[in-house]
RNA sequence: UGCCUCAUGGUGUAAUUGGCAACACGUCAGAUUCUGGCUCUGAAGAGUCUAGGUUCGAGCCCUAGUGAGGCAACCA
């Protein structure tokens, strides 16, 4: 039975697990997954892995995949986050149709379950302080000792429990916990609490709850609730599956939904836990969620990162239990493989260099012809104006050039792009030695698109001085310099931020095409990288993030040298 | 001195379930090129953590080690 028509996506232990269940009909041929966020803060590239991989196996198996809010602390949690969330698994590309559940939709039917669970003496209220709680569960090599409450009847449990609901108790007074084993080797079994009074106003259920489930509890039930088959979460809940199932078996729950854990991204020169990406906005080391350094989705989304790069990477780096490190290049080579096919082709200067073509004449200009994208003829071609001064980038002149430079220098011939040849014949420059402008003439026969063969080495990109409008654009570079920050656990992760994550350059000249571009619109700049219109930019002012350079084969052979 | 899990080129995943270790990224070289991009061609790079065992045959099965990660919120 191979339902797996994805071709792309390499085969996994998660696939092997359905498709086992699958011929043993385990669920009846279904399969249904779910990604059950906590609102709790932003999603990240993290949370789009599991996304693929929980949408993407409903996809493959033709099965069902629910968004569902883990949102049973009602202190931590809140609506900003859950729209944030929607938006983002929907941007990627996702459909839960009309299956978005909360967990708090079933407050009610857990209740119930707790209940049942007290009258089954499985479930016991405990009157200990959180102190004395923790210190008499042990650690992992001590077992627990059993609390003073353990023990108490049913009917006692029963009204003690009720009270805790119908808010005759302070916060922290009681709580319930699962008569299970306080001597198992898994701290996980030892008692586990199931509930906590806790009065805080919860974004939906408001102030109707003071007592709110754990996510131990809850989470096997809601599966159950939903009929989820595969349950898939992170590594870290290994643990928690022995007490998973247990409550399921003994709430003798039929067609139960099984726990399968996978290895969390860790994604190199970066941070991923919600926890040190709110240390760093808060702290002011990024200017917010969406700062296009940040790895979150908006965060991505901001830099230009595209839907599509984001789903093939999640397909590229495949499953597995064990954890490792992926290297950011294979994200970078995901979304340049994605715009290198769709991005329309543009010349923007970034630093600027003036040159006068002193054999053009002073009052004509030319309209040229530019192809808007080589790797898609239907693209088609848009208009360059030339004229007798362009600008062109710093970095392709020298007045000393090193080995193997093909581009400007002194005496030297460049192709100007979809224009002419040019030769350089002189550098003006200021009594302290800063070069202002290069004087060249240019080869009136080597027009591009006439047919002229005389080729050259170097092609170089430029915009006409007179024509060109002028933009702010944003560089940005990997955020830490350390291939994983959190690597050296006496240091401060924020100490290894790359001071160079931004370069701000606010003197660029970009082709006049372009004085309409909107947020998130994408283009190559031509030699240098993909580019993709900031959320703030507005007519008035330009500006552009580069989401990430072009592959730069001569950037390392001058570093060789 | 516990319990759970994991171990395959630099990185990440595969390996028809016991049959010549493959793919992608990265790296290097070359070709092509009006983008030092793309594309194309080729190369280097692991003999599968270690030691035993079963077998005609082991990355895969068994035993014992070693190493790494996780587990002691009234967080998820």
């Amino acid at each position: 039975m191979e339902e797996n028509t994805n071709t792309n996506v390499p085969s996994n232990f998660i696939r092997e697990i359905i498709n086992g269940d699958l011929e043993t009909n385990k669920y009846q041929g279904k399969v249904h997954t779910r990604f059950p966020p906590e609102p709790n803060g932003y999603l990240h590239i993290g949370h789009a892995k599991s996304i693929c991989l929980n949408f993407g196996i409903a996809r493959d198996y033709n099965g069902l995949c629910n968004l569902r809010f883990d949102d049973t602390n009602p202190a931590k949690e809140e609506v900003e986050y859950v729209e944030s969330i929607e938006e983002d698994v929907r941007w990627l590309g996702f459909d839960w149709e009309d299956r978005m559940f909360y967990a708090s939709d079933y407050f009610e039917k857990l209740y119930e379950f707790a209940i049942q669970l007290i009258k089954e003496g499985k479930a016991y209220v405990d009157s200990s302080t959180a102190d004395e709680t923790k210190d008499m569960r042990g650690t992992p090599t001590e077992s627990g000792k059993e609390s003073l409450n353990r023990n108490r009847s049913i009917e006692e449990n029963l009204k003690l429990f009720t009270g805790m609901k119908n808010g005759e108790f302070e916060d922290g007074a009681h709580i319930l916990r699962a008569k299970i084993d306080m001597t198992s080797p898994n701290m996980h079994m030892r008692d586990p609490v199931m509930y906590r009074i806790k009065r805080a106003t919860h974004h939906r259920t408001g102030d109707i709850w003071c007592i709110y489930p754990m996510y131990d509890y809850a989470h096997p039930i809601s599966d159950w609730i939903e009929g989820i088959t595969h349950s898939i979460c992170t590594l870290e809940f290994e643990i928690h599956r022995p007490l998973y199932d247990w409550f399921l078996t003994e709430l003798h729950l039929e067609n139960r939904p099984q726990q399968i854990e996978f290895a969390r991204l860790n994604l190199s020169y970066t941070v991923m836990s919600k926890r040190k990406l709110l240390e760093l906005v808060q702290e002011g080391y990024v200017t917010s969620w969406d700062d296009p350094r940040m790895p979150t989705i908006s965060g991505l989304r901001r830099r230009g990162y595209t839907p599509e790069s984001i789903r093939s990477f999640a397909d590229k780096i495949g499953v597995a239990k064990r954890d490792g490190m992926i290297d950011v290049a294979l994200l970078e080579h995901t979304i340049r493989e994605d715009l290198n096919k769709r991005a329309l082709r543009v010349m923007a200067v970034l630093k600027p260099l003036k040159v006068v073509i002193t054999n053009y004449p002073e009052d004509k200009s030319e309209d040229l012809d530019a192809i808007n994208n080589p790797e898609d003829p239907s693209m088609g071609k848009r208009i360059l104006p030339f004229s007798k001064e362009i600008y062109i980038e710093q970095d392709d002149f020298r007045e000393n050039p090193p080995k193997k430079f093909y581009r400007l220098y002194p005496g030297n011939e460049v192709r100007l792009r979809y224009a002419y040849i040019i030769k350089c014949n002189k550098v003006i420059k200021t009594d302290a030695g800063e070069i202002t402008e290069i004087h060249c003439t240019y080869d009136p026969e080597t027009k591009s698109g006439t047919g002229n063969t005389r080729s050259v080495k170097g092609t170089i990109h430029w915009v006409s001085a007179k024509h060109a409008i002028k933009a702010e654009i944003r560089l940005y570079d990997r955020f830490f310099v350390a291939e994983d920050p959190l690597a050296d656990k006496d240091k401060d992760f924020k100490d290894l931020i790359n001071p160079n994550s931004l370069e701000l350059l606010n003197n660029c000249r970009i082709e006049p095409g372009l004085t309409n571009v909107k947020p998130g619109d994408k283009f190559q700049f031509e030699r240098q990288g993909y580019f993709c219109v900031d959320l703030l930019s507005t007519e008035g002012k330009i500006i552009f993030n580069r989401t990430v350079p072009l592959r730069d084969s001569w950037a390392k052979i001058e570093k060789k040298q």
